[in-house]
DNA sequence: GTCTATACACTGATAGAC
DNA sequence: GTCTATCAGTGTATAGAC
């Protein structure tokens, strides 16, 4: 089939290391922070020997910026479920299921994204400023619309993206303080549920919309 | 006036140097980590030798337990504005009003805070488990009992404690990330006040309350 | 491409003079 | 109590054998 097998296993085996590293590194930095995380852990928690980690990526700032960028491009495709075409009920209420749906199964990429804000955003300050900013301004326009129109309550859009962000990454970002509140147990699907309902209620509700 | 003004001196220099290390290192530990802080750069920011900062906190360790706790107790003396005899739109909006205001005033405290959290809370877990689960368990009693007398919707009380903690933490823990998407300018006083009437009226709306 | 051994830099902590 | 000099340990990154 391959005009090429061998080279074909070889790309394979690289995209293989590859992928392997970058989750390692994802839960490693999310764990330990930046500074707190040893190429060697991550080697060990990938599986290879530390050297192939700065064979695949030579640095370790470059290993840890593919992890934010990572999270940042599941996040912006997240985004598009924020449809404005849909009307502020349908297009809010999609983006907030969507975001929390991302906060379950990638909680370890939003730690990283929170603490890389926390500690002043050395590394993605361009995605701060052109891509988020850019998404921010044109979805906050839509929802000034909206307003306008009388479909929602008068709210200064940039907050209520706020606090979808915020509620929505609280359940990846705060989640060890939840599970220790809820009897050091992980929520349960229903819980999940129940939170996503909740996060939803309150925030259609809040602007003047009804939630069902 | 004094009994012993030179061991008062000394008692005042030793306060003085300590509060000053305490300062030093909530900056430094919020703005690169607890592994990424150095003994050295919390000296430089003191104003004092790396050594003297050794000798008034044994190790790094205890410096930043330190600061975890101060940051946990300023919340925990907030919380006691969640005052439930006023009923649910007083003790929210003050609750609220108070999050804001310590959001403002003590970013750095929520940053190292948010980043221990992220961290699995490997520090202050018995801090969890104890003085925060008991208050957030009691505080959930009380908002059960206003929606059983009908004094606003049904709502998890878990849940509404963690969209309130969300969202006004976010503006200290994503200073940084608001400032960007502000035009790289901190918020003004006016868009702080904006900003909590916004917080305020979403969720106060959410849960069935009028705002004002 | 893979892995072992190692160089080089840095950090937390302390000993000991003042 | 204060501060300089230093040690022991650890981390990133790489050289070089395979």
């Amino acid at each position: 089939m391959s005009a090429d097998p061998i080279a074909f296993r070889k790309i394979s085996k690289r995209s293989q290391n590859q992928k392997a590293i970058l989750e390692a590194a994802e839960k490693v930095f999310a764990e330990a922070g930046f500074a707190g995380a040893t190429t060697q852990l991550i080697a060990d928690v990938a599986g290879l020997p530390k050297a192939n980690v700065h064979y695949y990526f030579k640095t370790k700032e470059e290993l840890y910026r593919r992890v934010v960028y990572n999270i940042f491009d599941i996040w912006m495709e997240a985004a598009s479920a924020f449809d404005t075409e849909l009307g502020p009920r349908e297009a809010l209420s999609r983006y907030i299921d969507i975001k929390m749906d991302l906060a379950r199964s990638h909680p370890n990429g939003s730690r990283v994204w929170a603490a890389e804000i926390l500690h002043g955003a050395p590394i993605i300050q361009d995605y701060l400023e052109g891509p988020l900013l850019e998404w921010s301004t044109d979805r906050g326009k839509h929802i000034e619309r909206w307003i306008a129109n009388g479909e929602m309550d008068q709210i200064d859009p940039a907050h209520l993206l706020y606090m979808i962000w915020s509620t929505t990454q609280h359940y990846a970002d705060f989640g060890h303080q939840i599970e220790t509140l809820n009897g050091s147990k992980p929520l349960s699907d229903e819980q999940w549920q129940a939170a996503k309902l909740s996060v939803k209620t309150i925030i259609l509700r809040g602007v003047g919309l009804s939630p069902d």
